[in-house]
DNA sequence: TATTATTGTGTAAAATATACACAATTAAAT
DNA sequence: ATTTAATTGTGTATATTTTACACAATAATA
């Protein structure tokens, strides 16, 4: 324990230790706080956004990301949770917190700080349980303005999902369980927003070993069908090894 | 605007809008908010870190990080920056969030949300302003425990600076306007926990093309002395690239 | 049976990362 | 004045990684 009392030239002054936490407490200005969710899906080879119309009056026909306000007692994750569970019905998705955004004007009705969360879930996996104010998927190119700051907030996650799944193997959360390589290409290449060279993205995955070919291939498609992989996230994380290499 | 109104099979509802949003936001819970700054220094080719006793009777002789209730209408940065500047007395020191903290019980006096804030300074450009309840700075890996979920937020910011630091000029904040070589290597095993090889190393940042020699040479040293660089941010800000690299 | 679209694969060249050793310089000790 | 101790500054050869690029094989459709 980092305990030991010094008698050092810094104690200058007899500390005054606080008996009440909880009066401490009572005395810190007291606010709002929201979660924020950004959901992204992948269909047709675009990065897809779950959204909502906003019920507030002044953003009437705006949209905005799903969130809600966090409970007494409720812990950030598990609000997160919560919304994606009530809006998407799914319990097992990618989630992760990006930042907070504390504008004291960001909401219309007075100051609320938000944390935004991504989550990353496979559009094909889960039907939208209710539908109520036009709950869908959007074309994340398509999204140009939005309630409050959620336009920000939506730039924001996206920013660091392409940095996200650069170094981390967050992209198959977006994907079928069993997925081609070009379907993974054709998720790189969208979030990314740049075209890959095929062979050296198959190279590149090959050489990490860390796709199980299943043994099946595409079906119904119009051309030479391509086999189908699973990721090996049980290898994955018992190699996970840290990286040096200074770059910027 | 991404306003067009849509007749489509989503809007199931005649949409229910809500016109007082300062109602809405009166009925959301509210809890009191702090910012806590992980404040890094370099020293003796040490990672340093900025503490104080804990004032709380609970914690008492525990260490505990600089921070402070977030105001009504102040900004999450904006209080990060006042709680440096209380206490370093410095204006313009590199901040960045790292994130939320929210364990209901983190507190024992009851809910309290935190925001991580992770600083780096130079140690020798400021003098700390007050020595109020044994501020100082302590090596970073002497620190074992701490008030609070303290420890668990300082080891967030470790981690998250040595991810940061290789891909982002963070690490000069630390030093002086001008160092040496030896004194940038220094700080990077210190801070990666590893050792480098000084030729390659110095390769590397030659190959960036990004330190300016200042024409002066390390004094007072016990051998042969080293030149003294500055870091060229005009230069890094204006060729920043976007790297693509799928690695994991 | 031909056409269309896409898969699966390899190699050569370029760029980058790694491993490694010795002469030059300064301060301090003699 | 000379030696000693400590550290700087530098280059090359090798291994690894990245990049650019083309053609035969496969399935569905016409």
């Amino acid at each position: 324990m980092t305990k030991k009392v010094t008698n050092s030239v810094f104690a200058t002054h007899a500390p005054h230790l606080i008996k009440d936490a909880v009066k401490l407490i009572a005395s810190y200005p007291k606010m709002p706080i929201t979660v924020d969710c950004v959901i992204f899906g992948f269909e047709e080879s675009e990065l897809k956004v779950l959204l909502i119309r906003s019920d507030l009056e002044m953003y009437k026909g705006f949209w905005s990301l799903l969130g809600d306000n966090v409970k007494d007692n409720e812990e950030l994750d598990t609000a997160a949770y919560r919304i994606l569970k009530e809006r998407t019905g799914m319990n097992d998705v990618y989630l992760d917190q990006v930042r907070a955004f504390s504008h004291p004007k960001r909401h219309p009705g007075g100051r609320v700080i938000t944390l935004a969360y991504c989550s990353l879930l496979n559009i094909q996996h889960h039907e939208l349980k209710i539908y109520a104010n036009e709950l869908h998927w959007h074309s994340f190119s398509s999204i140009k303005e939005m309630a409050f700051d959620h336009k920000e907030i939506l730039d924001t996650c996206h920013t660091w999902l392409q940095k996200r799944i650069q170094e981390h193997p967050l992209g198959f959360n977006l994907l079928p369980d069993k997925f081609s390589l070009r379907e993974l290409q054709n998720l790189y290449e969208a979030i990314l927003g740049v075209s890959l060279d095929r062979r050296n993205f198959r190279k590149k995955f090959a050489s990490m070993d860390l796709l199980i070919d299943v043994g099946e291939m595409e079906e119904d498609v119009p051309h030479r069908p391509g086999k189908l992989y699973k990721f090996n996230f049980d290898k994955y994380e018992k190699n996970k090894r840290k990286w040096i290499g200074i770059d910027f």
